[in-house]
DNA sequence: CATTTATGTCAGTCTTGTTGACATATCTCA
DNA sequence: TGAGATATGTCAACAAGACTGACATAAATG
């Protein structure tokens, strides 16, 4: 048993500690503090705050036991997905995806292509440009990987109701910003990620 | 500017490389490669697996700028979080809560206590608890934060519709691991993170 | 009094992000 | 054609935040 899970066996703590609570600068439950007269200014939205950090905290647990056995990590895993979701991304696109910079880009990359996960080829119309793909290997590894990310979500919707698909859909695309959702919008539906217009399929 | 932040000034990429999708182990769009014969186990749902990613993202990015002021990082931030909804929680709450080592979050809560943030208190019907609570400064810091990120889903409420409050939770809740949304529950409910029942209103 | 529990701490490692500087190949435009 | 801009690669150093293992102390508990 590793040290990240303490002496204590249950989930949730259980020491009855009854005056745990007698707060110090104490405050508790829905009552959030007058922020200046006049505008009541609503209470953030704690529930989905705090929603938000443990379901984004399980839903990168899955592919992360998958990625140890690899001896990758969660970076690994991002340029795995969407090189395998976008054959042909170049590095350029990949970076405005990530939003990381290339010498951390190159690291993990690196690695993939070493590896065999990644093959790269240069571009035929701009020979600058690296054009980046799955390997067979890589492919299976990136689906792998969705599989059990898919699976979650295909047991949420299961669980809470087919119907919310689209209202979940929606809801995380707001809290995108806003001037980023037009780019994320096309890169999900499968949308070449340099151009506006639908994946040209591609040729056989 | 960084060099996160590339030469190339679009946030999508503008380079029109048409060959760019030739791919070599191509796939693309819908063609989700068939399993195993019998089953047609349904593709995994990109849609919401890339949303989650991206709206997570920028989810966070908010109160990373805020805490870079303080020199401070995002584990400052969850520990700071949590301890202000939850005032007098005990470090293996907050351990249980986080999913960290306690080595890694005695790091981050040092300089907390130490720049005067949290503050600890003995417990006194087991003097080996440690309970924490914010102190003013901390409490200012940790609602500024909740400020922003509050900000960002009243946003996409008012955007996308205010009926999608209750489907974007059931959903959110759905995606966690099925043994813990109890627990998570009671804690977003205001409830002690140690036991079963509702929040002990901090004694005046 | 022995053991367990809650916490603190030292020391080292790994992943993944950062900055800054510089190199090379290729494309574009005047 | 030649000057610049663009796309990529790479070296070196650094920081945050996670990890491991080992050990120390105080307090509760039987």
């Amino acid at each position: 048993m590793t040290q990240a899970a303490r002496t204590r066996p249950a989930p949730i703590p259980d020491a009855a500690n009854e005056d745990a609570r007698e707060a110090g600068y104490a405050h508790a439950g829905t009552d959030q503090g007058e922020p200046a007269r006049g505008e009541p200014a609503e209470a953030p939205h704690y529930d989905l705050i705090e929603l938000l950090f443990f379901a984004y905290r399980d839903f990168v647990a899955d592919p992360d036991r998958i990625l140890a056995e690899y001896g990758f990590g969660r970076a690994h895993h991002r340029v795995l997905h969407f090189v395998d979701r976008h054959p042909g991304l170049t590095i350029a696109e990949l970076l405005d995806i990530l939003r990381i910079t290339k010498q951390s880009l190159n690291r993990v990359l690196k690695e993939l292509i070493e590896q065999g996960y990644i093959a790269q080829r240069t571009g035929t119309s701009d020979r600058r440009h690296r054009l980046l793909t799955c390997t067979p290997e890589g492919r299976a590894l990136a689906q792998r990987l969705a599989g059990v990310q898919g699976e979650r979500v295909r047991r949420a919707l299961a669980e809470a109701g087919p119907a919310l698909r689209d209202p979940a859909s929606r809801f995380l695309l707001a809290m995108i910003e806003p001037g980023e959702r037009a780019g994320v919008s096309r890169l999900i539906a499968g949308g070449d990620p340099a151009r506006g217009d639908p994946a040209p399929e591609a040729t056989p």
